[in-house]
DNA sequence: ACATTGACCTGAGAGC
DNA sequence: TGCTCTCAGGTCAATG
């Protein structure tokens, strides 16, 4: 689940917590969810080290250290980060524990293991050497822009939206609500939605996720007017109380009101 | 070049 | 109670 305003509540959960304290130790609890790099070249690294800031991109975190590369970190769909003043029993499915001098520890948890932890010399190329897209937040990203990326595009609107090298940071959560707002059907192909649609479309995208990040990614904090609340709960378009349906796109659920969404 | 599908991974919940 | 099946979903390799 965890997709863009998931992410900027991880960043500002470790920018409250564990910056600025030295890396005692790190431990590796399961070496599957680190990618390009072994568990002894990240502890080496890391060790006799501090975090001292944070990035975002996409659904990717990037954590600056005070020398040497940053630690790249990817939650799948089920990872999140603990921190915790005292040394007491790390949760379940606990990957990675960054053991800090002074007792405190964060650890990454991912039970499903489709996250992953990693190096990076640096933001950009890391970002460039994935082929990904811009921030589905940044400034840059405007209607222009976002229409130029969909070009040539011929597959369903909502499977464009969650590719990460079109717009980085949309899942399967959000673009069912960006497209429920746009009042698009998600499995309209790119191609045939006119420029109307297409800035609806851009519009959603641009609201939905500033709203979301503010929300701090609980959808339960959304406004009633918006969809997700619904999907997870009474199943009723905000809109026109309709029960809500539900189609495969690209083997993902799409869920989404058959009335407001033709 | 683009689109689609299955595999990866684990646990929850359904159905029997 | 316990077994098996399906599903959740981000991403990538393989295939169309």
């Amino acid at each position: 689940m965890p997709e863009l305003p998931d992410i900027a509540r991880f960043k500002k959960y470790l920018d409250a917590t564990s910056l600025h304290q030295v890396i005692r130790r790190v431990v590796v609890h399961d070496h599957d969810v680190l990618e390009d790099v072994s568990a002894q070249r990240l502890r080496r690294t890391l060790q006799g080290r501090s975090l001292e800031s944070t990035d975002r991109w996409g659904k990717f975190l990037f954590v600056e250290l005070d020398e040497g590369p940053w630690v790249v970190m990817h939650f799948g769909m089920t990872g999140y980060l603990d921190y915790s003043e005292i040394a007491k029993q790390v949760p379940d499915h606990t990957r990675v524990t960054y053991q800090f001098e002074g007792g405190g520890r964060l650890v990454y948890v991912c039970q499903r293991k489709l996250g992953c932890v990693s190096l990076a010399d640096d933001v950009q190329s890391f970002i460039r050497s994935r082929n990904m897209g811009p921030d589905g937040l940044d400034k840059r990203l405007d209607f222009e822009a976002f229409r130029q990326r969909l070009a040539g595009r011929r597959g369903a609107i909502k499977s464009a939206l969650m590719n990460q090298q079109i717009v980085a940071g949309i899942g399967n959560i959000y673009s069912d609500e960006i497209l429920f707002q746009a009042g698009v059907h998600p499995k309209r192909s790119v191609i045939e939605l006119d420029d109307g649609e297409l800035r609806s479309v851009h519009r959603a995208l641009r609201k939905v996720l500033r709203k979301a990040v503010d929300r701090n990614g609980e959808i339960q904090r959304l406004p009633r007017s918006y969809f997700l609340p619904h999907r997870e709960g009474d199943g009723l378009c905000p809109r026109c109380q309709r029960e809500l349906d539900e189609a495969k796109v690209s083997g993902r659920t799409a869920h989404f009101c058959p009335r407001c969404q033709q």
